[in-house]
RNA sequence: GCGGGUGUGCCGGAGUGGUCAAACGGGUCAGGCUUAGGACCUGAUGGCUUAGUGCCUACGCAGGUUCGAACCCUGUCGCCCGCACCA
């Protein structure tokens, strides 16, 4: 069998006969299976090949199970390669495309994944970003999309804004250019507005990874505090009218306020200075700190820099007026982009007051000596009682933050505040490769939305892709177009949409993937949804699937779905790397898939994939490795290819068969639930060893054919393909991808028999011995010594022990008071076990029957062998062996 | 700094309170079978020892709980990942 042809031929079987089709039937048990979708780029690497085996496995087991399984595939085919190489290699974006989805599927396919390819989704098609079009105007019209002027993240490299997510330690996400701020008009989509309701959500996520939900956790950012008001004065302390705002969780520090620092964005810089003497030097320092990159601005262990404003305020505390500064440590991001100083209590407040030379005070004592503001080294952040607070003063501080509120709110200079990290998420890219924002700017009637019917907005295709600017802009046709509500002149928007607004609900499309009426039918999503089970990198999870839930929730609140949460159980899964670090290109260790398809044809890649670690944990590409899953398959294949004649008598091994079988059905079962698919094929290779091992005789015609039928079965969702020959040359009816999945029966778990086969070990590994003596010609006789009856008296005693009382203190008590030399460690390593569990008493210890059957079975494989006699009665040790079997413990054996 | 995770033989990884020198696979070594092949089969693979067997050491490090710990608790160190001048 050549695994790569047996393979294609299986394939083309299973899209014939179409048994991967999801039917929208709602009374059948569904399971919805999802992947995250690939961009196409127009190869399949490890990592895919990791991820999808993953879901397919799971999902031909799920359907096996009886399940009405979703298991789609389709392709996130909008986004800047595409457009790029139409800049680099002056290619149609859209045929580039076409092509490297092709090639993507083509290996997917050859990788027998058993998706339902009737509901392939491709962002890219005006069929789907109509509705992406469609939601937008939704959101529009509730106000939850809405454009604005901002700071926003620049990638000159991308010549485009990007998403806050998308900005990686201050770089682009995609390329890696340092990011610039800019003031732009952007559309944004109003996330924060489901903070709140994203952030307890997750508590609610059971099954997804800790460290997702830690993530998604701190980028929502939530902080409770008090926004603290402050009067803004003159030298001589008059008062201007202005306020300014902070935001603080330690409303417990106000009397340390000593000064206050604004951010340099923060737009009442300006109007403070304007006219002053300060104006000058402050604007040169704005100036050169908006000119530093994003990098270079919060690089760790940065100094801090500021210029005092010429301009004070009155602390509504203590009444004391402290002076305004502007700092590049202060974030216009974060709270109301100025802050309260206290530089006592706040290692950054404190670093930047000793620079400047600014006074501190302690508002909070720490235990132990006093603290002294002039020989302080760093900030006391630790809680303590409060000290120069005024009515507040040795409070505890913790109460102080809760008193300290309480007494501004009634002041009016304070009220509690939430805040959150989270901002707003900016959508608008100034790129062709996208789905275009139905907007239009007349002129008369500002900002138009498109009406619902003129939907999909096309992209032009008549641009010019020069590599410069946004090439939508090139086509006056697009352009130029009419106001959808006075019919007059007017330009269209140019901007496209982020491509991660495509993947926020593409798992809705699957359901109803050719809805020509709707982004999806609402009884069928109803249905389908959430996803049972989600597979992806962990390298989303703050963008794809933050903005995925935001979508979820938002849809519903439209009434289009009637479900909080998308995804039940997410697994991210592990890196693939090769020789310790990572596969990529600049490292030159990528190990192509389609090779290795080529040299041992899928199933193997499959299998090494699944088995060579946990599917959440990091996996290292082993050539080797691979070649050991080749011949574990092709050793499992040979079990029906070259069958053994078997005998049609009962055989001494078939109860340990098809105990073995029912334990492997149990394990592979357990392990498939828990996604631990390695520990799934462990127990598959353990039984194809054990199957490997009996002899003809031991087991029937008609068990042997059992279980080769139900070992198949267990195969098929690791390795489809070997295993749909198998159930063919077992002449088996259908296909085994469709088989029903066995279950098993406990009782049929042959515990005495499991433990036997340490017993038959240590045998065997006598057996071994003998045969290089053997060999050697030294033996003539042998003589086989088994000391067992100390197990079965033993046993006896303790379960009369039991019977009598439950206390298992006394029974251990008594135990440790007896003479244990007359017992032995053997037992004494047993006793806790059987005082645990005494219900276990007679699986652990064999009772003699089956120990004598072993040992004679032994006896006669030795003795035909190697043609010698061997012994085993206890009676026939000599007195010098009983001398030094000291311990009776396993057989052992005796050679004269 | 904060948060999450992890640490077991040559390697990947099992094992989460007792029958454990540690499953299964890979590698290596030895042997078998062979129309010699990257196929298949058997055995060995912590140390010291034996006729059989047994003993010692080991699960990052240090303590603790327990009759008993790789497994539970405490501390500590290393590694990986995420966030980070978030007021």
């Amino acid at each position: 069998m050549n695994p790569k042809e047996n393979a294609i031929k299986w394939q083309k079987k299973w899209e014939r006969a179409g048994i991967f089709k999801a039917k929208d039937n709602i009374k059948k048990n569904k399971f919805y299976c999802l992947e995250m979708f690939p961009y196409p780029s127009g190869y399949l690497h490890m990592g895919h090949v990791r991820n999808y085996s993953i879901g397919d496995a799971f999902a031909r087991y799920k359907r096996m199970c009886g399940f009405n399984v979703l298991y789609p595939m389709g392709y996130d085919s909008f986004g800047l390669p595409a457009e790029n190489a139409a800049i680099k290699e002056k290619a149609d974006p859209k045929k580039f495309t076409e092509k490297n989805i092709k090639g993507i599927k083509e290996q997917q396919k050859l990788l027998g994944w058993s998706y339902d390819w009737d509901r392939e989704v491709q962002t890219y098609s005006p069929e789907y970003y109509k509705w992406n079009q469609w939601i937008f105007l939704k959101f529009f019209k509730k106000g939850l999309a809405y454009k604005k002027p901002g700071l926003i993240n620049w990638c000159s490299k991308c010549a485009t804004v990007l998403a806050n997510e998308q900005v990686v330690k201050g770089a682009c996400w995609r390329c890696k250019t340092e990011v610039e701020l800019k003031h732009l008009d952007q559309w944004y989509i109003n996330i924060k507005k489901y903070a709140e309701e994203l952030l307890n959500g997750i508590d609610k996520l059971k099954y997804w990874p800790e460290n997702v939900k830690t993530m998604q956790r701190n980028w929502i950012g939530k902080s409770h505090g008090t926004t603290i008001d402050f009067e803004i004065v003159d030298e001589n302390g008059k008062r201007t009218g202005e306020k300014i705002s902070t935001f603080t969780t330690r409303p417990d520090t106000l009397f340390g306020v000593t000064y206050l620092v604004f951010s340099v964005e923060h737009p009442m810089v300006a109007k403070l200075i304007k006219g002053t003497k300060f104006e000058k030097e402050v604007k040169k320092f704005v100036k050169e700190t908006i000119k530093k990159s994003i990098i270079e601005r919060t690089a760790e262990g940065k100094e801090k820099n500021g210029c005092f404003l010429g301009k004070y305020f009155i602390n509504p505390a203590n009444g004391e007026k402290c002076p305004l500064w502007v700092a590049d440590y202060a974030l216009m991001e974060y709270g109301t982009g100025a802050v309260m100083a206290v530089p006592t209590h706040d290692q950054r407040d404190f670093e930047f007051a000793r620079k400047y030379d600014l006074p501190m005070r302690i508002v909070i004592s720490a235990p132990g000596e006093p603290l002294d503001p002039k020989k302080m080294k760093k900030a006391y952040e630790g809680n303590g009682m409060m000290v120069n607070s005024g009515q507040f003063d040795r409070m505890n501080n913790g109460k102080a933050i809760e008193e300290i509120t309480k007494w501004l709110i009634k002041q009016k200079s304070g009220k509690r505040t939430v805040n959150y990290k989270l901002r707003d998420w900016l959508i608008s890219r100034q790129r062709y490769w996208g789905t275009p924002i139905p907007v239009v700017y007349c002129d008369k009637c500002g900002i138009v939305a498109e009406k619902e019917e003129n939907l999909p907005i096309k992209l032009p295709t008549d641009v010019k892709f020069t590599g410069k600017g946004n090439p939508v802009t090139t086509s006056a046709k697009f352009v130029n177009c009419k106001c959808p509500k006075c019919q007059g002149k007017a330009r269209r928007e140019t901007d496209t949409m982020d491509t991660f607004v495509d993947s926020s609900w593409y798992f809705l499309r699957y359901c109803s993937p050719k809805d020509n009426k709707k982004p999806f039918n609402k009884t069928k999503v109803n249905y389908w949804l959430p996803v049972d089970q989600y597979i992806g990198g962990v390298e989303h999870a703050v963008g794809h699937l933050l903005y995925a839930r935001f979508f979820t929730k938002a849809l519903r609140d439209l009434g289009l779905l009637d479900f909080d949460e998308p995804f039940t159980k997410l697994l991210t899964q592990g890196m693939v790397t090769k020789d310790g670090a990572k596969m990529s290109k600049s490292i030159g260790n990528i190990v192509d898939p389609m090779q290795m398809i080529d040299k041992y044809g899928p199933d193997t890649v499959r299998v090494f994939i699944l088995f060579a670690a946990l599917p959440e944990k990091e996996l290292e590409w082993n050539d080797q490795g691979v070649a050991g899953i080749s011949r574990f398959l092709f050793r499992t294949y040979n079990l029906v290819d070259e069958p053994r004649k078997q005998k049609k008598e009962t055989g001494n091994k078939e109860k340990t068969l098809i105990g073995k079988l029912h334990r492997t059905i149990q394990q592979v079962t357990e392990s498939l639930d828990n996604l631990e698919l390695n520990r799934a094929i462990n127990a598959l290779m353990e039984l194809v060893s054990a199957v490997n091992r009996y002899r003809e005789e031991e087991v029937h015609l008609n068990t042997y054919k059992e279980i080769l039928r139900v070992l198949t079965i267990l195969l098929s969702p690791f390795a489809p393909h070997i295993a749909e020959e198998m159930w063919h040359k077992q002449k088996q009816k259908g296909f085994v991808s469709i088989a029903k999945w066995p279950a098993y029966d406990k009782g049929k778990i042959d515990v005495k028999a499991e433990a036997c086969e340490n017993l038959i070990g240590s045998v065997m590994a006598d057996i071994a011995k003998v045969k290089e003596l053997a060999k050697l010609d030294k033996i003539k006789e042998v003589k086989l010594f088994v000391a067992s009856e100390w197990k079965f008296k033993f046993a006896k005693n303790m379960k009369k022990l039991l019977a009598k009382t439950r206390d298992v203190g006394k029974i251990m008590k008594e135990f440790m008071q007896s003479d244990l030399k007359s017992y032995g460690q053997e037992i004494k390593k047993m006793i806790p076990r059987l005082i645990k569990d005494p219900t276990r008493l007679t699986e652990t210890i064999l009772d003699q029957k089956t120990e004598l059957k072993i040992l004679k079975a032994a006896k006669e494989q030795i003795e035909s062998e190697f043609s010698c006699k061997l012994f085993f009665e206890k009676a026939e040790a000599t007195e010098e062996v009983k001398a030094k079997q000291a311990m009776p413990g396993k057989p052992a054996l005796i050679i004269n």
